[in-house]
DNA sequence: AGGCTGACTTAGCTTCTGAAAAGTCAGCTA
DNA sequence: TAGCTGACTTTTCAGAAGCTAAGTCAGCCT
């Protein structure tokens, strides 16, 4: 199998220059560790509470208030006090935009593990509410054309292209 | 920010199911650290040699041995031996269709990096090489829709529809 | 024959991630 | 007033992930 993204421009050779500024990398100072990927799988699905987060994840109390309040810090999660009626006032932790928007890592993960470690194709499946048909999560370029690992180019971005 | 996927079928309510053949966790339990993730991320961008990944990733040859032998011991990676002209045997490690399927996990990382962590939108981009088109990781369903995160239902999946 | 290079391994250490078990504390309910 | 529950914290410990520094070993090059 070849490489699948090719260099360009002053990105080739790779031995010129250093990626020190990877987003990858600092995506992953922001969520490493498995306890994290799976709290925020909990909160897609739904999960807002202390204890549902550590029973459904299956951590213990002192990994989940230890993540939660990072998740928190990194603002991926929110927390807020709430009050039911009859009940004292409680916290709950909800996904703010930037939390949210790490959906699409969590799902290619998942469909990841669906393909190469599930002999069933996974246990879940994602629908569009609107249609009913399947969700993947795929590279598509902006001109609408399904893109395939090897058609990739990496290029150094051009300034006035920050998508903000 | 409400939950942005709704849980259908037998799996509403959330207490009424565990996740333990979740697929995101055993994906995380393949390519957990730090170090796999980079090593993948280098091995996109053509590494093959393990001074490279060392170097280039910027992490000690003890964990790039590590990292490499446990990468291949899952499949993601392949270790042969080559020999350039003149030049004795070497190794090289080489992506896998199994490795190389984890691109679209590694963009959506990097996206989401890119717009939340970098105040340029990061430092390279990927482009269609067809098109020069810019490439993104997005959620799409098989009626050719562009989805997004609160437009999804969670379901059970159906044996029949098993992706192989 | 001796040196160099690539590809590792070994040893010793620190830090991070995680578990179990028990304790704290506020405030509603009985 | 006593108990219960939700949301934590504290303590203690094991194991994983990382580092640096040094050592190994094969084989081409001089």
């Amino acid at each position: 199998m070849q490489a699948p993204v090719r260099l360009t421009g002053s990105l080739d050779p790779r031995e010129g220059w250093t990626a020190d500024r990877c987003t990858i990398a600092k995506a992953l100072d922001v969520v490493s560790t498995r306890s994290a990927f799976l709290i925020l799988r909990e909160a897609f699905y739904g999960s807002t509470r202390f204890d549902d987060f550590a029973q459904r994840v299956g951590i213990s109390e002192p990994v989940t208030a230890a993540r939660l309040r990072e998740l928190v810090d990194e603002g991926l999660l929110e927390r807020e006090d709430y009050r039911e009626p009859g009940q004292r006032t409680r916290q709950r932790y909800q996904l703010t935009p930037k939390g949210a928007d790490l959906c699409p890592a969590l799902f290619a993960l998942m469909q990841w593990g669906d393909r190469w470690l599930d002999e069933h194709g996974g246990p879940v499946e994602l629908l569009h509410r609107d249609c009913g048909e399947r969700v993947t999560v795929e590279l598509r370029c902006g001109a609408g054309h399904e893109v395939s690992p090897d058609e990739l180019d990496l290029a150094r971005r051009r300034r006035a292209d920050s998508r903000h």
